[in-house]
DNA sequence: ATCATCTAGTTCGATTTCGAACAACTAGTT
DNA sequence: AACTAGTTGTTCGAAATCGAACTAGATGAT
């Protein structure tokens, strides 16, 4: 049975393109997991806290900002940020403008550890995505990706500026 | 810092292009999650098993062919399978020329369910992927995936006639 | 100042996730 | 037949995941 290009079906082509795209992003997301937990103890959400704080101002975020730039949980991220602690890559910072929060930091030994995490992951991003693109293939890929998340944002949250994902996420 | 076009880093475009593929496949794999469940009581790896069966002859597939084309991990399957069979919506069968397995079906009940569920779904996949898109880029991405879906089985099971994902996984 | 309301982060607990080891069977070899 | 190797699916257990409820502090209105 063919399928109508009606608002509560998929078109055969849409319906091709979300297959691939669930496969890819399955397949990509479980590797990339796999290598880095198996190679240097870490997940894939750990990489990304520790490559986002590395990248901040005085190498330190308040939870609030680092959370919904990765959309991670709440608990999630507190939990996750725990673990990194204990292995002493991150660490705690008291915030003096505001007695709720704290901001979570990377220490030198996390900046090591996200170095040394680097090579894996990015060999990791390359074989699973890049290297089965060309140079216009990714270009184009990027726009789109970007096109959507951007859609996204204005969707789920309206009335954001749209800059960056400090908004949404959970709460 | 500039980043090099090196094999040991990813290029600024390659950067922004990863940091867009990972917002959006968070956000959209846990958004159809969330309306999934909360609307239906189905995981989408559920819906996934669901869909896969209605389509296979007799509504019928082997545990480890279903498995292989959602690149499901074994251990999931079965604890999967085990939760629909415990709602009734599939059920065991057995398989008379290999005393191992089994086959994995669909009940009317399942059927339903997933005729139910459907709407749900496809309103989602829309709302967070298709509705941002032209239907030149929906193409476009169609292509890009499938070429990358392509490159990793090819990367990942070279032995494979890359018909299908009947291989790999895991073991 | 007091109260209601909002926001930041944490804690709890039920469920999910999945690698490793396993039991049951098949297939191929001698 | 007996033995080895490979496959199918399950069990086990340790860890991850995350909604809901919570504590503590900020913010705004009266």
């Amino acid at each position: 049975m063919v399928k109508k290009a009606s608002t509560h079906w998929l078109s055969d082509a849409e319906q091709a393109t979300w297959r691939h795209y669930v496969t890819v992003s399955t397949v990509v997301s479980r590797m990339l997991d796999r290598e880095l937990k198996e190679q240097h103890e870490l997940s894939s959400e750990d990489y990304g806290i520790l490559a986002m704080l590395s990248e901040a101002p005085d190498h330190q975020l308040r939870f609030r900002e680092l959370g919904a730039a990765l959309r991670l949980p709440k608990p999630f991220l507190t939990y996750r940020f725990q673990r990194l602690e204990q292995q002493g890559l991150v660490e705690r910072r008291e915030c003096g403008t505001d007695g709720r929060g704290a901001f979570a930091a990377v220490t030198e030994a996390g900046f090591d550890a996200i170095e040394a995490a680097a090579p894996t992951h990015v060999a990791g991003v390359r074989r699973f995505i890049f290297d089965h693109l060309d140079d216009q293939e990714m270009h184009l890929l990027g726009e789109l990706m970007a096109k959507i998340s951007a859609g996204i944002d204005a969707d789920v949250c309206p009335t954001t500026t749209a800059t960056g994902a400090e908004e949404c996420s959970d709460g």
